[in-house]
RNA sequence: GCGGACGUGGCGGAACCGGUAGACGCAGCGGACUUAAAAUCCGCUUCCCUAUGGGAGUGUGGGUUCGAUCCCCACCGUCCGCACCA
């Protein structure tokens, strides 16, 4: 009996598919449609084993969709602009588009080679002009519809990468690409308006049922909308010229009694305006803005105030005035970037409040606290309450107090009710020469005008020079050198080009027919979109998935698309982590290059080559950066493409991150090869038996219906589980007859989303017609997947004390008589009287005796 | 600090609605086949004890229930997100 020869069969299985177009998406099929996709790769030049789970993940899908009867669109693209392919420029002094390119070529061979059900057809890069160029197109349609807008304002710059982060795009005050500490540039900008839509992106959250409860709750906190107070606390006595006052945004309206100062941001421009005449207070801003983004000095958060010497007036009491104050926890982002203080009932106020001797008033008193001797110590008091020393509000509860307080300050009219976000502007313009140009010109006489839309795409130039840091498509010689479209006059290009986050924010729909001559065919996205089922990192839970949402709503306002929501279904898989090595001299050092020594409890690696000690690191997600990858091809070649596929999906739920261990392959490569061995079996001739054949049955029946439920749950563990269950089945079944083939035939297609080729090759040899990759999903008989009999266990108050054998579907009575019939169990209850029987219908007994 | 998730054998994990805890796999142990090994196949494999039986057991301590890995409360631990957000 040949071992069956995985690098023979799967070629030739690869080739019969794409031979036949199985995985050819027909826009408008009479089928129901399934657009299941993964989030498409950075093509860095080598699969990891990250990908080929997440891959695999997707292709069960897909491959079970389509063997459901749906018509299934399965896209793969490439998010092809960006950094890496700078640097690999910079580097080595190759051309990034051809740098990229050649990696896609690699990375779209190792797809192919897993086996992944890809309509190849729709394929396209971010880099192809083609995409680019639609982008730029409905780009230039949101700025003239004043979505898209320029300004001056402080932006997030990189140190290192030399360019501009949104806001979303820094972590931890740092780049999420570099890890260097962000600085704060004054810069003009372009922005994406996605404010106008942070009410919509926080509603609609409501209505993508199908996504983890933990990705729109981390969307929400993003948004962070807040309702509260804007006013304006008049200048008393002297001001800043051509001010009235102080605006301030407040959640705790009802705390106006217990205000003790006005403070503002050292950014804010009433701060800047008073600096003029205020070298103390220049100073002051100075020092704030110095400490104001390192990690360290937000951790240590420690108060800092500025006394202007000003007064604003309180506006409920008169002849009441509070200090104005500078304070460097005041964000000039957030709000209006000026606060009133209400030290008894914010922890931050309190803190500064002390360290400044400034009044600390109660005016929320926890329910059973006596009024006269309640005090705020070094904790503020920020539960519910009643309003006291407040005058008008006096007695009410906290909720009924804003109400009260917003009113009065309307009716003054001091300000009104507002709702505020933490949601900022997107800030779209990079500094960088691999990226989508911004097509836009700007010209002396007629400032900045779009590059008309037969002249699209704006291409980037060849020969740009990545050899220095900093924007290489502004540097070019003669690129950004041009006419303007208006006058006619000469004109410079902008060399600003998009983030890579607007590349990814409409692929998708660009998929529904990546030929389109408009950004997208209305009629192939309204019958495709929304994506059905999309997969990905939990890691774009906020950017990239936010700014796709984003994007829908300005497109479909836009009449190019019909849809609300871009994805109905979201699955957010989890990460392939290694461990990473470091070489002395800072060189990060790939898993295989190195041994593992363990002594003791100490483990200790060592390069195989030159026996160097390199450190182990921390556990990280794998990445061409850290070089903490392990290569599916190197399983592939060892063990075939199915069982790769197998490992990657069979020893942990999809959802979970797993710490990558070769371990599992052999069990894979087992389950491969027992599979094989069934089908290439000789039966063995006996004699009919009804029973056996009976028993065969039910447990095939089972087994389709366990698989089915599994996929359908996502639980490809579990799936695979049962698969090696149901091989075992088979084996003790050797004798040819229906119900050998019934099992067989449901085998291959149960194993088929999984192991693809292996699938192919069983059906063949089973001597079916066809692909099973076109074949319909196994249908289970209900009544042969539910046992007629049932075995039920039996417990004495609560301790499993023996089991029964009953039909299923046995009612009470009949399984409580044969329970106490059963001389076991009335061995158990000697001496003990029944108290109750509770009988769960084809589940337990439990008998309560004392 | 705020918000959220998770905690089950030596390991990865299963248990879908509150109903036999540990499916399936890995590793380990024993056996078959073999001159031998590999491969393959079969079996055992939560822990403890005075062992054809009994007890404990899903991070810890309580609670609800006939019955809790599952629900509730408190605590411990791990991880993730946000964070001077007014």
């Amino acid at each position: 009996m040949p071992r069956y020869n995985p690098k023979e069969v799967e070629p030739k299985w690869r080739a019969a598919w794409a031979e036949a177009g199985v995985f050819r998406a027909e826009n408008g099929s009479a089928k129901p449609k399934y657009y299941v996709m993964e989030m498409f790769p950075y093509p860095s030049g080598r699969l990891h084993v990250g990908h080929a789970r997440n891959y695999a993940m997707g292709d069960v899908v897909a491959r079970f969709k389509r063997a459901r009867g749906f018509n299934v669109l399965h896209p793969m693209g490439w998010d092809a602009f960006g950094l890496p392919a700078e640097n690999a420029a910079a580097e080595r002094g190759i051309d990034p588009a051809k740098w990229t390119y050649e990696n896609i070529a690699a990375m779209r061979g190792e797809l192919q080679r897993l086996g992944v059900s890809i309509d190849w057809s729709r394929e396209f890069a971010t880099c192809d002009p083609e995409y680019y160029g639609q982008q730029q197109a409905w780009f230039l349609r949101l700025w003239k519809k004043g979505l898209v807008y320029r300004k001056d304002g402080l932006v997030n710059w990189d140190p290192v990468d030399m360019t501009v982060l949104a806001n979303e795009q820094v972590i931890d005050g740092r780049g999420w690409r570099s890890d260097a500490p962000v600085e704060r540039r004054k810069l003009t900008q372009w922005f994406l308006r996605i404010t106008d839509y942070a009410d919509e992106l926080l509603e609609s959250l409501a209505t993508l049922d199908r996504w983890p409860d933990k990705v729109r709750l981390m969307q929400e906190n993003w948004i962070g909308r807040s309702k509260g107070l804007r006013m304006t606390f008049p200048f008393a006595g002297e001001g800043v010229a051509g001010e009235p006052g102080v605006t301030v945004y407040t959640t705790r309206p009802d705390t106006l009694f217990g205000a003790s100062f006005v403070a503002l941001s050292p950014e804010h421009p009433l701060t800047e305006a008073m600096a003029r005449g205020n070298p103390a207070l220049a100073a002051f801003v100075e020092q704030c803005r110095k400490g104001g983004t390192s990690e360290a000095a937000i951790e240590t958060a420690e108060k800092l105030g500025f006394d202007t010497g000003l007064r604003v007036a309180h506006p409920f009491r008169a002849g009441w005035t509070l200090p104005l104050w500078v304070a460097n926890f005041i964000l000039m982002d957030y709000g209006t970037g000026a606060i009133f203080g209400c030290p008894a009932h914010d922890q931050r106020d309190l803190d500064f409040a002390r360290k400044y001797g400034l009044p600390v008033t109660p005016v929320v008193l926890p329910a059973g606290a006596d009024p006269a001797t309640f005090a705020v110590d070094d904790e503020a008091y920020v539960e519910a309450g009643r309003i006291f020393n407040s005058e008008f509000m006096d007695g009410m509860e906290v909720e009924a107090a804003k109400v009260a307080a917003i009113d009065r300050i309307e009716a003054m009219d001091l300000g009104e009710g507002a709702t505020v976000y933490r949601l900022r502007d997107w800030g779209i313009a990079r500094q960088r020469g691999w990226g989508c140009p911004i097509p836009v010109v700007h010209c002396e006489k007629c400032g900045a005008v779009a590059v008309p839309h037969d002249q699209l795409p704006v291409r980037l130039p060849e020969g740009m020079d990545f050899s220095r840091p900093g924007n290489a498509l502004d540097r070019h010689p003669t690129w950004k050198h041009t006419t303007c479209p208006d006058c006619g006059g000469s004109a410079t290009r902008e060399t600003d080009t998009l983030d890579t986050f607007v590349d990814s924010s409409w692929y998708f729909a660009r998929y529904a027919n990546p030929g389109a001559a408009e950004p997208i065919d209305k009629d192939a996205a309204d019958y495709w979109l929304p994506v059905d089922q999309y997969i990905g990192g939990i890691e774009h839970a906020v950017l990239h998935l936010l700014y796709a949402r984003f994007v829908t709503k300005a497109l479909r306002d836009e009449g190019m698309l019909a849809i609300d929501e871009p994805f109905a279904g979201l699955f957010t898989q989890g990460m392939v982590t290694h461990e990473t090595y470091r070489r002395q001299n800072g060189e990060w050092v790939q898993p295989d290059e190195v041994e593992i020594a363990t002594e003791g409890t100490t483990r200790r690696a060592r390069l195989s080559a030159s026996g160097e000690v390199v450190t182990i690191g921390d556990i990280e997600k794998m990445s061409k950066s850290k070089r903490n990858v392990v290569a599916p091809a190197d399983l592939a070649d060892s063990y075939g493409v199915d069982a790769a596929r197998i490992t990657v999906l069979s020893d942990s739920p999809p959802e979970r991150d797993v710490q990558w261990t070769s371990a599992g392959v052999d069990g894979a490569w087992r389950l491969v090869g027992r599979i094989w061995s069934e089908f290439d079996a000789e039966p063995v001739i006996e004699p009919p038996d009804a029973a056996r054949e009976t028993e065969f049955r039910r447990a095939t029946h089972r087994a389709i219906k366990a698989v089915t439920d599994a996929i359908e749950g996502w639980r490809f563990n579990s799936a695979i589980a049962r698969l090696h269950e149901f091989v075992g089945v088979v084996r003790r079944f050797p004798e040819g007859g229906p119900a050998r083939r019934e099992a067989l035939s449901a085998l291959a297609r149960l194993a088929a989303p999984f192991a693809p080729h292996l699938a192919e090759e069983c059906w063949e040899r089973l001597g079916e017609e066809g692909l099973v990759a076109a074949t319909p999903w196994p249908v289970y008989d209900p009544a042969l997947a539910e046992d007629d009999e049932r075995v039920l266990p039996v417990q004495v108050n609560g301790k499993r004390r023996g089991e029964i054998r009953v039909r299923a579907g046995a009612s009470e009575s009949e399984v409580e008589k044969i329970v106490l019939d059963d001389p076991e169990i009335a061995r158990r209850l000697e001496g003990l009287s029944i108290r109750r029987v509770i009988v769960v219908k084809d589940r337990i007994v439990n008998i309560v005796a004392a």
